[in-house]
DNA sequence: TGTTTATATAATGATAATTTTATTTAATAA
DNA sequence: TTATTAAATAAAATTATCATTATATAAACA
């Protein structure tokens, strides 16, 4: 898994107007100019929406002529969470992103709180 | 099912510290104290992204005389992803927040394309 | 060809999120 | 009691995101 690649698709997920297009995109798929019609906002603003879910890889676009169509990527969701869900299973020393923090929770946790933490003993 | 519930949430997840600092709080609760030494950044910045995430649901605090452990929230992931499924299934029209849209969108489809879109049929 | 339509992109301004620095509160220890 | 530790909160500075306005590109149509 990827941090990164997390954050970008919860980044993406995290703000109303591009929720709304989602939904709206379960339907079924639409151009941009029914999106325009149907939310009722601008177009430079949809399209701009529409550039950063397919940057997180949420929705495919279709050219059709001089309109463009956007459908929903939803296997991607389901990676997500799947992805997700792993990186929450697996030891943190199988995570290559927490080389550091791994070898300092070890250290903290052999130390008996050498580090910081000098008041108090161990959790509860 | 709610957009700005699914929107905290979501924002909550999409940022690289606080993805870090959950996936610590899976291996077992901790001091905040603790994660300042794991994650080497400063008291003030850990306390606030627990702060984001406890106001999304995705953690708890539990004090300990003068020391604060946090804990997972997992069930509350859980909630987050049924409850996002659950609005890509359900009808548009039975959505609240979706009232104007749903409306707008049956009157496109039904003029077939009379608003926006002028060029060009339905989709193909 | 010139005009309209559909969309993307760029630039600007406005708002919000993040980090740092400083301060506050409260508990423990000397 | 005074000093230290743990953590939260506030204020200030920085950075990122979002919306608007303006411009560009390309297809379709008259």
């Amino acid at each position: 898994m990827n941090i990164n690649r997390l954050v970008k698709t919860f980044k993406a997920l995290g703000e109303p107007t591009r929720l709304k297009i989602l939904k709206l995109l379960s339907v079924r798929p639409m151009y941009v100019c029914e999106l325009e019609g149907i939310l009722q906002i601008s177009q430079p603003r949809i399209s701009q929406h529409l550039r950063v879910m397919r940057e997180a890889g949420l929705v495919k676009e279709k050219k059709d002529a001089q309109r463009t169509f956007y459908l929903l990527q939803m296997e991607f969701l389901d990676e997500t969470f799947n992805s997700l869900i792993d990186t929450f299973q697996k030891d943190l020393e199988d995570l290559a992103e927490f080389k550091e923090e791994y070898a300092r929770l070890k250290q903290l946790d052999s130390d008996c709180n050498v580090v910081l933490c000098k008041q108090g003993g161990p959790l509860p």
